[in-house]
DNA sequence: TGAGCCAATAAAATCGTTTCCAACGCTATG
DNA sequence: CATAGCGTTGGAAACGATTTTATTGGCTCA
């Protein structure tokens, strides 16, 4: 109980109180079997009546590690970016490692100063989504990285291990879903190009139209944000426009928020006149209209595969080949679909 | 561009490189007005040239400061505390500071073990919603703790610095607005009393029936937990029971989602056949029925002012006292409530 | 011309740990 | 009895920066 104020014990008071080398004192930490079980003994009381523990900063410096992984990421508030966290972090909390968690709000330049600012001793490896994946300054960055990374959802022109998701699949079958149950006008709102879950999710729903020989409907594809704000504004389009569709994919689970606000505000009652199908099963994915139809995922997987990854690329040999790692998707039907409403136009 | 792939250019090899002692590279960075412009432009084409950036460990052992702080808590993916979080980060990266996201799951174990792995040098302070406020070893540990720290929406019996929500005022006033309605059944689902909303919005919502002097349903509050399955099965509890409550009050915003639930399964209309109240405007808060009645705040506020009291508290003198902000509440009128139905055996 | 002063810089100490190496004591062996 | 070998330990050198102290050189002014 000494100390209670002061400048906490270092190794060096353990040594004195002990009466043994600093050296020793270290090695009864970090090699007890190499410690005479006297000696140990003696350095344990020590250790114990000084309250002692290592100085975490001292250790870092040392060890030339810090024990640390950067978790770089768009927005921690939605919920799929937390479930990836978590996930990863379960996985390497059992390693010992921590993580440092970095909003960037999706910008370029905010996104390429957390890569400078996280590298150079404060982390051992990234984990991270990066939203600017033609960015120059993000991409000189990446290109320099001194630290291992892994690369959630997104494709850079880069050698780097990623884990991804096979959205286009996903997005295939839930659209041949509704092809099947009749529809055709299907509307698609989902991310831009530049970022690899928009151009695979269009890939997918094109395809699921040619597979089937059926026209696809360029018109009713939206695809420029995430975000809740497009969501609604596109999906007031598509209610209040002509031609207006039967079905709707909502490609992204904020997207979704958006989605349900206009049709909310519209009076739409789904299935009855609209069939929704959304992409992961969120809190409101799951709770609204009795469930939605998702295209569903193992999203902790993410988080967990990405943390294996990064350890083996930490822990192996340097000169690895970069490794892609694709989880799949499924369907996970809710009470969101019906076969469209025969309407007058349709009819005539 | 030397230093390719071996070890990083340190301040010593900037020093090699532009002719100077180590020292004035050190005071090139930190303090360049005390350098000769002749001097500063030598070390800086040096840093150029090796690409050198200041190794953050040896910083952090220098000068006895990580720059980081610990953010403790229960789940990332609860939507509030991911917002308390980017409002926390927005303000600490303004002064530099980096946040060490730690995800307990609410188990004390966990917490307890946060608490400290996070001293001794790995963060200069702690953010934390500690779910065990009675938990001995969490106490125990708060009581030692080396590190100024702030207690969000929780009490503990030290004397620590605190953010917390006046939810009894915002829960007093949501009862109150349903009484005035003509609702005298009205249910509770809130966390149990071991932590301080669950006290506070149970102390709110009996207030309310006193100061009208109506006499407070004992049987309808049920606080226990803030998990959607609590929710989940005391809506059903409610929905199937005898005196079956005509408004709910759903007393966290994870709960709101088992109560969704229940709700959707037993085929209840909101606010037709039961009026609802949550607390927090959520995604789903504001999507579902057009908008859920809700005891609202200002989440990223929370973060902004725990973040504030903790710069201050860092930069500060150790000895002012412990000091507690109470952020106000406010209601949210949604299409979620309306009279009760006049009800046979009310009628009668 | 040289003492005194100031600004700029070099040199050395420091932070707290880990790790390397030398030295020590003991046992076993030739 | 000398010595090799082993297990254990002490002492010191890192790690890479910051900070303190000492030194240098140039300048002013008597």
């Amino acid at each position: 109980m000494r100390q209670e104020l002061g400048r906490s014990a270092t190794i060096r008071d353990v040594a004195a109180v002990s009466g043994v080398s600093v050296g020793t004192v270290s090695r009864s930490l970090n090699a007890p079997e190499t410690v005479r079980p006297a000696t140990l003994e003696k350095v344990r009381a020590a250790i114990q009546e000084l309250g002692f523990q290592p100085d975490a900063r001292a250790q870092n410096m040392r060890r030339r590690n810090t024990l640390t992984i950067g978790f770089i990421v768009n927005d921690i508030l939605n919920p799929i970016h937390a479930m990836v966290f978590k996930g990863a972090e379960a996985e390497l909390r059992e390693s010992g490692y921590w993580l440092h968690l970095v909003n960037t709000g999706g910008k370029a330049r905010q996104e390429a100063e957390a890569i400078d600012l996280l590298q150079h001793g404060r982390v051992d490896g990234l984990l991270m989504t990066i939203n600017s994946e033609q960015d120059p300054r993000c991409l000189e960055r990446l290109e320099k990285l001194r630290v291992p990374s892994v690369l959630l959802d997104r494709e850079i022109a880069l050698e780097t291990d990623a884990v991804r998701t096979d959205h286009a699949s996903g997005m295939e079958q839930a659209v041949g879903y509704l092809l099947d149950l009749g529809h055709r006008r299907i509307g698609l709102i989902t991310a831009g190009t530049e970022i690899l879950p928009g151009r695979e999710r269009i890939r997918g729903f094109t395809q699921a139209f040619a597979k089937r020989g059926v026209p696809c409907p360029a018109d009713l594809i939206r695809s420029q944000s995430l975000s809740a704000d497009f969501g609604f504004r596109e999906t007031l389009d598509f209610l209040r426009g002509p031609g207006r569709p039967t079905a709707l994919v909502a490609g992204g689970n904020q997207l979704l928020v958006g989605v349900l606000r206009a049709i909310e505000q519209q009076g739409v009652v789904i299935p009855r006149d609209l069939s929704l199908v959304t992409c992961d099963r969120t809190d409101l994915a799951s709770v609204y209209a009795g469930g939605i139809t998702a295209i569903d995922r193992d999203i902790p997987e993410i988080g967990r595969t990405a943390a294996q990854l990064l350890l083996e690329r930490i822990n192996g040999p340097a000169d690895w080949p970069a490794r892609r790692v694709v989880l799949p998707t499924r369907l996970v039907l809710g009470r969101s679909c019906a076969p469209p409403a025969v309407r007058a136009e349709t009819a005539a």
